[in-house]
Order: C-alpha cells, then sequence, then structure tokens
DNA sequence: TTGTATGCGTTATCAG
DNA sequence: CTGATAACGCATACAA
C-alpha cells in the first residue's frame, strides 16, 4: 500500500501544507505537530512521490549519461566518477548505452529531454552534425567528457602532447624504427590528435616517417591484436610500437608473445589510457594513464556548477595526463 | 523555451484533449486535425512531459539497477545486458553503485522508490536481513541477480555444480594437489557454494581435503595474486588452482609468471566468470563462463514480464554454465 | 504557526 | 470526432 501526503494529513490531523513542511523541513512548525506528523509518516512508512513534487518544482535530481558502451573498458571507470560526484549531491543517473550510433545517440538524447532530466553527460567520437546542434540549442546543460564541440563545456585531456611525449620517450629509449597502431582517425579530437602527435614527434627528432608503419585500429582488442601482426611480420619489423588504447595494446602484447618476440627487449609496446588490466596483465603494459575517474568525477562537477548557477571560470577544462612506465617498454 | 500540450493546441486551434491524443494517436482523430496539430508540434518542437504523464499514469517507464562496482570487471557485462533489454521495452534505467554497503543499498533503494520506478535489478553478495524485508515488503518488482533471497525472483547459476566440475576436470587432468583461492565465504550462495563444491569433488575423488590449500580471497586482482604467492610457496606446492574468480585467477597468472612458474606445464589455473579479459590475457585463462550478458538480459525480461501482469512460470531461473578450455591449464 | 486554494503538464471520463 | 474538466501528488502564495 502507498499513501500520499494527504494520508498523513489525515492521519496526523493537520493539512496537507503542513506536512509538506515538515518533509522539507521548511519553515518554522510548532515542535509538537511536527512530531505529529513524523509519528504518522513513521506509522504509515510514507515516502514522498518525487514524481509529483518533480512536476511542481520543475526539477527531477536526475542526470543522463550517454556513453558509447559501458562493457568497453574504458567507460566503466569514468561513469563511476560520474556516479559517485552525482550521488554526492543528490543526483541519480540514468545509463545510455549508443555504441556510437547516431541514432541511438539521437533517441536516447530526446527520451531523457522527455524525462526533464537536470543535465546531460555527454561521451562519443566525432558528434555528428545533427547531434551537436540539438546539443546547442537545447535548453538542458550538457557537459562533454573526452570529446569536444563547438562552445559546449569539456573536459578532455591533451592528446595531441601526450603521444609527442610517449614517442620522445621511446625515442630517448634508442628506439628508431617505432610503429603505430593508430584509434579511429575520422575523430579529430582524440584518433587523429594522437596519430598527428606521433608523427610531429618523429618529425621533429628527424626520423623519417614510415607510411608502412601505421595501422589504422579501432581501439578494440582485435584490431591492435591484428595490427600488431601485420607489423611484426615486416622483414624490417619497428622495435617499439605506440598502440592508441590499452585494450589495443593487450592485442599487441600477445600477438608479440605468440610470435615469441620478447617484451620489451625485442619489442616495446606503449598503451593509451590505463585501464584497470593495464597493470595487471604480463607483462604489464606501459602506458599514457588518462584520468579517468577525475574525468567523470569533474565532468559532473562542472555540471553541478552549471545547475547551481555558480560562476565557471572556465568552460574547457583540460586534465593532466601521465606516463606510466611498466615492464613492456 | 519548452512548450507544452497546451502550447500546441492554441497552435493548431484546437483542445488539448486532441493533441494528447495524436501524441499517443490513441483513438480516432480526423485526419486533416491530425495534420494540423503534428504541425504544430513540428514547428514548435514540443515534447511531451514524462515527468506530468507519468504522475497522471503511474508508472514511469524507469527500473533500477544496483549493483556493487560498475568499475569491477563483472558487471558492465550484465548491465549491459540489462540495458539492452530495457531500451527495447522502452525503459530508461538509474544505475547504482551499492559497493556492498549496507547503508548504501538501502538509501539507493528509498531513493528509487521515490522516484516511482516500476522496478528493480538487484546485485549483490548476501542480502543484508533488513534490505531483503523491504524488498518482500515493497510493492515495487524486484529480480535478483546472481543472488537469492527467499521467494523473490532471481536468475542464477549452479555455482556448487560448476566447482565440482571444474575440479573434476582438473582431476582428470592427472592434478593431485589441487589449491583453491576462494571468494567471500560468507556468502552462501556464490562464495560458499563454489567452495563446498570443490571440497565434494575432493571427497568423491577420495582425494584428502588439505586445509592448508585453500585461501580465501575476495574477487578482486590483489587477493588473488597474494594468495596464489602463499600457495606457491609451501614446500608441496599444488600442480593447479581452482581460483573463484576470473580477476583472482589474472594475479594468480602473474604470480606464477614471476616466480617462474610454467603455465600451464608446472601449474595449471582456472578461473571463474569469463570476464573479457579472460581470453586476452596471456596465456589465456581457462575458466567457468558465467552468461554475464544474459544473466542481465533474462534479469531483466523477467522484470517486463512481472511488469505486464504475463505468468512467469518459473520465479527461480537457473541458467548454464559452460567451462571454457585456454592456454592455463 | 497553520490551512486553503491554485497550478505544474498530462490523461481520461463524459458530454456534445 | 472533439472539447471541458477532473484528477495525479505535491509545493507554495496568500489568508487567517
Amino acid at each position: 500500500m502507498r499513501f500520499n501526503i494527504k494520508d498523513v494529513a489525515r492521519k496526523a490531523g493537520v493539512s496537507i501544507s503542513t506536512v509538506s513542511r515538515v518533509v522539507n523541513d521548511s519553515k518554522a512548525v510548532r515542535p509538537r505537530t511536527k512530531e505529529k506528523v513524523e509519528k504518522a509518516i513513521e506509522e504509515l512508512g510514507y515516502k514522498p512521490n518525487a514524481i509529483a513534487r518533480s512536476l511542481k518544482i520543475k526539477n527531477t535530481k536526475t542526470i543522463g549519461i550517454m556513453i558509447p558502451d559501458i562493457s568497453n573498458q574504458f567507460y566503466p571507470e569514468v561513469v563511476r566518477g560520474v556516479e559517485d560526484v552525482a550521488n554526492m549531491y543528490k543526483y541519480n543517473i540514468f545509463l545510455c548505452n549508443t555504441d556510437l550510433d547516431k541514432e541511438k545517440e539521437v533517441q536516447y538524447f530526446d527520451a531523457l529531454e522527455e524525462k526533464q532530466v537536470d543535465g546531460i553527460i555527454f561521451m562519443g567520437n566525432l558528434i555528428p552534425l545533427e547531434l551537436g546542434e540539438k546539443f546547442q540549442k537545447s535548453d538542458i546543460p550538457i557537459v562533454l567528457i573526452g570529446t569536444d564541440y563547438g562552445d559546449l563545456p569539456s573536459v578532455t585531456i591533451n592528446n595531441h602532447q601526450a603521444s609527442i611525449d610517449v614517442i620522445n620517450y621511446l625515442i630517448k629509449k634508442g628506439h628508431k624504427k617505432i610503429g603505430m597502431i593508430t584509434g579511429k582517425e575520422y575523430d579529430p579530437v582524440v584518433g587523429l590528435a594522437r596519430k598527428e602527435g606521433y608523427k610531429k614527434a618523429l618529425q621533429e627528432a628527424d626520423i623519417e616517417y614510415v607510411e608502412e608503419l601505421i595501422i589504422e585500429g579501432g581501439y578494440r582488442f582485435r584490431s591492435g591484436y591484428e595490427g600488431a601482426k601485420k607489423l611484426l611480420d615486416f622483414k624490417n619489423r619497428p622495435t617499439a610500437i605506440f598502440v592508441a588504447s590499452d585494450e589495443m595494446a593487450i592485442g599487441a602484447i600477445r600477438a608479440a608473445l605468440e610470435k615469441g618476440i620478447a617484451i620489451p627487449d625485442e619489442l616495446a609496446i606503449v598503451g593509451f589510457d590505463n585501464i584497470d588490466m593495464a597493470g595487471k596483465v604480463y607483462p604489464s603494459l606501459s602506458t599514457i594513464a588518462q584520468p579517468m575517474y577525475e574525468m567523470g568525477a569533474i565532468g559532473m562537477r562542472v555540471l553541478t556548477k552549471i545547475l547551481n548557477d555558480e560562476t565557471l571560470d572556465n568552460k574547457k577544462v583540460l586534465l593532466n595526463y601521465s606516463f606510466i612506465e611498466r615492464e613492456s617498454s
């Protein structure tokens, strides 16, 4: 049996306004009557109806989070970051898996809007024009994580510079033939940026850029595994491979080990992301650590600032990454 | 600018009832007026307010999913299963991370109830009495995944039998000294069941049960790593280890490799779960595959059946597991 | 300090 | 086929 505010008002012998007052402990209520009301609430097991409340006050204490796929190693950590600070601020979150599918993205966005979420956290690759426009026109605040679009608030890292750092590290280690397995190159802020960083670093070190040593991957294990196999089959194979995601890098490690190539002695491998497994596989993976949890937490923090009309000193926040040297390099 | 049903009614020159009718395409509306209304909706970019709708019709097309921790390898896959079928049935899901913390569990449960979710999917270890009672008293349908309580609907696998199968496999392979790193032994339906299966199988094969060969772990990497280290330090170390979770098993593999113990020649390792990484690490991990995605999908399907008043021929569904032999055994 | 009344944006009943 | 109107459960302005 579900009771409402009227039921407790009747039971306590007061009006619904006073019940409402004690529930929201607003205004002053005489201790005696407050007690009565609380007793009635207790006895009936009354719980306020957040839907009715939301309709009235025009916010839902609910936000949506759109990500490509929660079962992809990368996202759970950032979702966890989002959820933790959302919880601190009493928000609940709707989880939406878009699979980077434009239709799904639009469909979820519409659903979230209809459900009157107070805000949205979005992650994805290149944001399609149609969606980007919707985001900008929408009156619900949106913050982007790990991607960027127009003047929308976002939290990212400098992918381009991170790649440069990795390659410089490898060069300093004495490597001259450095291969790369890239991400999605159509995505300028992540995939392409990492590739361009690689190019730039080689160029600055006066190392010839060999088209053959670049394989386009797609972030997942299989493409890393197969990419590395190809790279390692060249007569003049690379002595180091920079892989644009840890999951692919773990695939590359497997490809090397299957061929009996020793890591890191005959081949150095460096990944990108620092997913949980990067430190657990054997040999453990050197990688650029994206602060995934923080990206989520800070993204959500930015959103709460917008929702509370706090001033945002910076719509575009750029987080620090770090290089973690482990056994694979 | 956000428009409501009144705005489109005015713009289309009809009453709000007819707008409502075309939005829900209920009853017959004359094609001509329907057209007018649709035009108005289009021009205003009207979107129905799901909150108001929910208040009236008393359902929200929303469910809650409570899990220990989305950043634990095991859960994303089942959450994905839940989400996919939820999406098929037009439900959105609230994601809640409980950290197995009783207070958080209760707090989230209350929040979900206040937000009027239509149902809840719950995962956790041993369900605390207080929470179990709440579940049973609640008028919102709850389905348990990977755990069990009273007469609540649940979807699980037979953990006890799965362990027996693993040990029998190991025995058939010729192993006589088989160690185990267990899960949480206070949890009867998972942790304890797996341990008991191990005991049972040994007993039936007339192999002595050596207390020393059992280490209590906690599902995560670290405990697997440390547990294996201990086990492998014994003068008379086991030739095989059954590890109650893949994440721990990957820790065990690392411990062995660090000691220069060859897998599977000197030591066989078998895990439990078949998380994504199990097939990707090197050597790849033999394991009991829990159908995680299906557990989620079927759990959600059960929930939709309850919500649609379809008959449930079986409140307790037991899914099949399978043994996957890979390189580690 | 407390109560009455109005409206949030819908759906649904009932007349027309 | 269409339109008034009464809920849904709550918060709040205003009155008392």
